[in-house]
DNA sequence: CGGAATCCAGCCCGATACTG
DNA sequence: CAGTATCGGGCTGGATTCCG
């Protein structure tokens, strides 16, 4: 990590992104992690229990969505409550500071919809000018 | 994909995130990809030459940099002008479109620095009661 | 129902070397 | 300077099986 160091004298004052130095990258890290955006945008609609989040989300595994859910319980973003019913049931609900990330996270879905299909012409016109 | 039929009458009015159905996922998976959202970020900054990225996003390798800005000109996301100099150079520039993304990429990136402390402090608690 | 544990394929991506 | 090509390790994540 020493090129760290020669980075951050070699230039004229651009912003760098490196790991230590940047929350983004820890954040981001996560919502890439391909499920847990998903996930969160799910549980913004209200509560759920662990079933109901796999028919929210039909292609994900038991395993990723086990792991998922940890990690951002981990990350403080939601809280895991246990039922002791039989048979026993969880629910899963965000945290403040998982709600307070709805907004930006729903800014970029919007997003997705409304240049969805611009990025699809987009790509078809690329690839056809490659063959 | 019949799970999907499945999953549309088996419950009570959820969102389902699917593939096909769901430009979401498409946009995200880019998102996610480790690089493309750092990339966009840098380079709404202004233009950049592929060395000046390079420098800006230190621990990006030479093959992620090359790979990421094609994905991101495919999906039209930004433009790559070549000048006949010598040596060669080469600028990358947001497109209308590539633009378009950066307001709730910064709402993200903003959200990211404003919790990074909290999430750590979660982390950390999360951690010691497991040991 | 909600998980945990194991096994294993695929790809992501970094390191390295070569080009115009 | 701005790439391309090739190799290979590691991690992601799917399938399956078992548990309370």
């Amino acid at each position: 990590m020493s090129a760290v160091s020669q980075a951050n004298v070699a230039d004229e004052r651009l912003k760098v992104f490196n790991t230590e130095l940047c929350p983004v990258r820890d954040v981001l890290d996560r919502i890439g992690d391909k499920w847990s955006t998903l996930l969160l945008l799910t549980l913004g609609e209200g509560p759920h229990r662990f079933g109901a989040l796999k028919r929210a989300v039909p292609d994900i595994s038991q395993r990723m969505l086990t792991q998922t859910l940890r990690d951002l319980q981990r990350d403080g973003m939601i809280s895991r409550t246990v039922f002791p019913t039989q048979p026993p049931s969880v629910e899963y609900r965000l945290t403040p500071m998982g709600a307070s990330i709805l907004a930006p996270l729903r800014a970029l879905s919007d997003w997705a919809d409304a240049h969805h299909a611009a990025i699809k012409v987009a790509r078809a016109a690329f690839d056809e000018d490659k063959g």
